[in-house]
Order: structure tokens, then C-alpha cells, then sequence
DNA sequence: AAGTAGTCCTGAGTGC
DNA sequence: TGCACTCAGGACTACT
């Protein structure tokens, strides 16, 4: 369930197996995901020690001793999978091998982190570390949405003029980086934005307004993420409670929580919206 | 330049 | 039970 807060979520679900521990021994199943692995990426992952494990976008970074950077995408249906026990913290035996398991990091401590991607939109590569930026997936990303420089006047500033849906231009990760189509519309309904507006078309008030609504939705879901990591290590395939939570996404036809319409769902660019006809404008 | 379709791939769900 | 069909959280590429 990989938007920016599912992986946030995956990002601190790794970090007491992986941070300061080593690979033991790097797994590679297949030659690739969507794209090619990196030239001999099993051995260059084997032996090293993972120094600090971060977040980009929808991207997770590990930064490994030796110099080299571990770059990983989920895809539309990338999970990652924590068994072990090493610190007596995780409480489940490793699982069977399930199908499209591609990778599998078997860590010094015991643990082991698995890889699963049945669609295999995913993609892992591996970068020079200090050269992130430099990197063809990373270059022309946006800014961060929970971060300072995503604020009012830039993104006032940034869909000025442009003659795109609202929801397109959200969608775009090079206007910010890290929203999907779950919390674009679950986003536009909290600030009573239709998604079929041209962001042209709103007044940069009603802009501004998505801003701190962006950073709510977020921070929200991840809050949520982070109390289902337990649910997680239990490889139910669930993550995070927040799709309790939608007052918009998955509800065609329930009825909207503020006024009661049906929710809509309409396609745009071959994504579903769904949104509230009376409440958003 | 900006905006929009088509595309990769597998699995789950639905209706007949 | 089987089959055909639709849909899915992303984002690159190739069009207009």
C-alpha cells in the first residue's frame, strides 16, 4: 500500500532490524523488477552494514557502508516483510517463502527482510551515497510535503497559470513529491476542492488551504501506520488503520460524512476520483 | 511546454 | 466451477 505514508510507515517498520546491522547474506531471486537490478547487486549488498535508512518521496534509501546507497520503489503492490527475532522484539518465526518474494535480506542479527511485489512495479538500484539527487528517479522530484519548503507560496506559486485538474497537478511528484491518489482525494475533500478543477481556477487562497490539509492527512495516516507495525510484522498484508479512516476514497455510494450525498466516483486519466458533489466545488 | 493516453504485470473481485 | 471482465495504492514513455 505504498503512498508516502505506507512507506514512511515500512521505513520505520525496518529501522530496529536493519539500522547499524549488517547483511549477512543478500538474496536476489529474479534478474529485475520493472527495470534490470544493478550489475551484481547481491554481492554488493552481502557483508555490508546498513548506516542509515531514510525516505524520499515514496522512495527508501539505505545507505550502506562501502559508499553505495540501496534505492527502493514498491510499486503499486510492493510489501516488505520483518521476521525474525533478533533483539526479542519481533514476536513472529520466519514464514514460508510465498511467491514473489524477489528479495530477501537475511541481516547478521537473525533477522530478515523480505521483498514481496506480485505486479513488480517496484524498482531497486543502487547510487553513489551523496549523489541522490543526481539520481534519474530522484532528480526532478518535488518537495517533500511535510518538510519547510512545501508551503503556501510555493505551492500558490507552482500552479499558477496551469490549466490541469487539481487532482493532476497533485498527482504530479514533481509539484510535491510522496501524494497518490488516496490522499489527493481524500485531500481535496477536506479542503472542498472538486478534483475536476482546473487549478487555474482556484483562488490562491483555496490553495493555500490544501497546504496544512496536505500535511494533516499525511501526518495522520502515518500516525495510524504506525500503530498497526504490529499487524505488519504479522505479514497479514494490512497496513496501517487510515482506510478506516477515508471519508472519500472506496465510498462510491456511501454516504458523504458531512452532508450525506453519495460519494461520486468519476475517472480521470485512468485513476478513479471520488469525491462529494455538493461538498466540493 | 503542457497535458493526456497507453503501458508494464499479477491478482482479487464480480457477474453470468 | 469456470470463464470473461473490471479494477487496483505508480510513474515512465510517447503522443497531441
Amino acid at each position: 500500500m505504498p503512498e508516502l505514508p505506507e512507506v514512511e510507515t515500512v521505513r520505520r517498520g525496518l529501522l530496529p532490524a536493519m539500522e547499524g546491522q549488517r547483511i549477512a547474506l543478500a538474496e536476489v531471486r529474479r534478474p529485475d523488477l520493472r527495470w534490470p537490478f544493478p550489475e551484481r547487486m547481491a554481492e554488493r549488498l552481502t557483508g555490508k552494514v546498513v548506516e542509515r535508512l531514510w525516505r524520499r518521496s515514496k522512495y527508501i534509501l539505505m545507505e550502506l557502508s562501502g559508499g553505495e546507497t540501496l534505492l527502493m520503489h514498491l510499486g503499486m503492490s510492493g510489501r516488505v516483510l520483518v521476521s525474525g527475532d533478533p533483539l526479542g522484539q519481533f514476536e513472529y518465526e520466519h514464514p514460508a517463502a510465498e511467491k514473489h518474494d524477489h528479495v530477501v535480506l537475511h541481516m547478521e542479527n537473525g533477522a530478515r527482510i523480505t521483498f514481496n511485489d506480485p505486479r513488480r512495479f517496484g524498482a531497486m538500484d543502487l547510487l553513489v551515497t551523496g549523489q541522490e539527487d543526481a539520481h534519474p528517479l530522484l532528480a526532478s522530484l518535488g518537495p517533500e510535503p511535510l518538510g519547510n519548503s512545501f508551503d503556501e507560496s510555493y505551492l500558490v506559486d507552482r500552479l499558477r497559470g496551469r490549466n490541469t485538474p487539481i487532482k493532476s497537478a497533485l498527482l504530479d511528484q514533481r509539484v510535491v513529491a510522496g501524494l497518490g491518489n488516496i490522499y489527493v482525494c481524500e485531500a481535496l475533500f477536506r479542503a472542498g476542492i472538486s478534483p475536476m478543477r482546473k487549478a487555474a481556477r482556484i483562488s490562491p487562497q483555496r490553495i493555500a488551504s490544501l497546504v496544512p490539509i496536505i500535511r494533516a492527512v499525511l501526518a495522520e495516516a502515518i500516525a495510524a501506520g504506525g500503530s498497526s507495525l504490529r499487524d505488519y510484522r504479522r505479514a497479514d498484508g494490512e497496513l496501517g488503520y487510515f482506510q478506516h479512516s477515508f471519508d472519500v476514497y472506496g465510498r462510491e455510494g456511501e454516504a458523504c460524512r458531512t452532508c450525506g450525498a453519495p460519494v461520486l466516483r468519476m475517472v480521470q486519466s485512468g485513476r478513479s476520483s471520488f469525491y462529494c458533489g455538493a461538498c466540493q466545488r
